[in-house]
DNA sequence: CGAGTGGGTAGACGCTGTCTACCCACTTTG
DNA sequence: CAAAGTGGGTAGACAGCGTCTACCCACTCG
């Protein structure tokens, strides 16, 4: 009866992703998502046969956003790689800390029944646009291109999580974020050309 | 009347510990833990006030067995810098590999309320240590240690974290880590001297 | 001897995820 | 047109959880 009767399965969905995004991970109760989206608790279960099963699906969904945020903020693709990869660092991070209950949600392993739910293949590629770029932006010879972005990909997330968790923050303010991004990019590809 | 008789909050403590490194974070309940100390699920209150207290104490020991492993792993710290940062570096993430359980809890701030309680000082000497040893390396001029630490801690949790999630294991051996490593420790500290 | 108290027990409350029995509107079929 | 089947949802139960509260028992101290 609403205007968005789109099918109870896209409501929860979209319900947890307002609720996560708002409230962070704890609110993301099975029964909270079925409440506010005006169902019986035991409504979901047709749709998710449990409880991690709805929260991968709303994890996808993140994933997803991430992904249309870093092609928007890459554009049409035609700066140099360098400049392109400095782009997607900005707006990875961007989005991690817009939106940490989501990321948070979206690398909690514990909740999210990992492998099977093709949520790996979620985030891959992005990981293969990385690899892209680092061989357009040149490396040091021998150094395995899908290492290198591994490495890149690990230190972006692990700047987004021990930033968000507040134990990187040296000083206050986001110019120290952007000290690791540069500090992280510079020492992958050499320092920035004049 | 048991051996260790050392008062019930070290044995909550030392339970918690054995249970984390053994079982994961899920098996942490208060009242499993209270079970297997053989008391009753209140008692933990007298010491510890809520849930997020036990576990924080229980993170805490974490923190402190990864300092001596690192310690362990430097010696006396007479080898040349660069050689103990990829000792520290392969020390942090075999300690994260070797106790996936414990080290998924430390870094789960969610369960840890984790400014006031000291966690993250915890952390903070080891944070030392790498911004020392990064001085003595040798950086490339204007980059603050400080930021260049950061960075790569970030890394090394990074890397432990997607390694552990299964996100980084595009083939299988541990040979794979290694390189991730050494990667991020030559993009740092430029190419290995011969 | 009586009061006070540290340390633990036991039960209740509201919440959680899962399971099961039911039920109602709708479609399909004979 | 009636009967059977079924997709989609409700409602209640169950065990487990963290927290709170009332109690209680051994022990110490005045």
């Amino acid at each position: 009866m609403r205007e968005e009767d789109a099918g109870l399965r896209a409501r929860l969905i979209e319900v947890g992703v307002d609720l996560v995004t708002r409230e962070g991970t704890r609110a993301l109760s099975l029964r909270e998502i079925a409440r506010r989206a005006g169902v019986s608790h035991g409504a979901p279960r047709r749709y998710f046969p449990t409880h991690l099963e709805l929260l991968s699906a709303i994890a996808r969904e993140g994933f997803a956003a991430l992904g249309t945020e870093v092609a928007r903020a890459l554009g049409d693709g035609r700066a140099d790689p360098r400049a392109q990869l400095t782009t997607l660092g900005r707006a990875y991070l961007g989005f991690a800390l817009a939106n940490r209950g989501m990321y948070e949600l979206m690398f909690r392993h514990d909740l999210l029944e990992s492998n099977r739910l093709g949520l790996r293949e979620a985030s891959l590629p992005l990981f293969h646009v990385v690899v892209d770029l680092l061989t357009r932006a040149g490396l040091r010879p021998g150094v395995d291109p899908r290492i290198a972005a591994g490495a890149l990909w690990a230190n972006a997330h692990g700047i987004a999580q021990l930033w968000a968790w507040g134990s990187l923050q040296l000083t206050t303010g986001s110019t120290e974020l952007e000290s690791l991004l540069r500090a992280t990019l510079e020492a992958h590809l050499g320092p920035e050309p004049r």
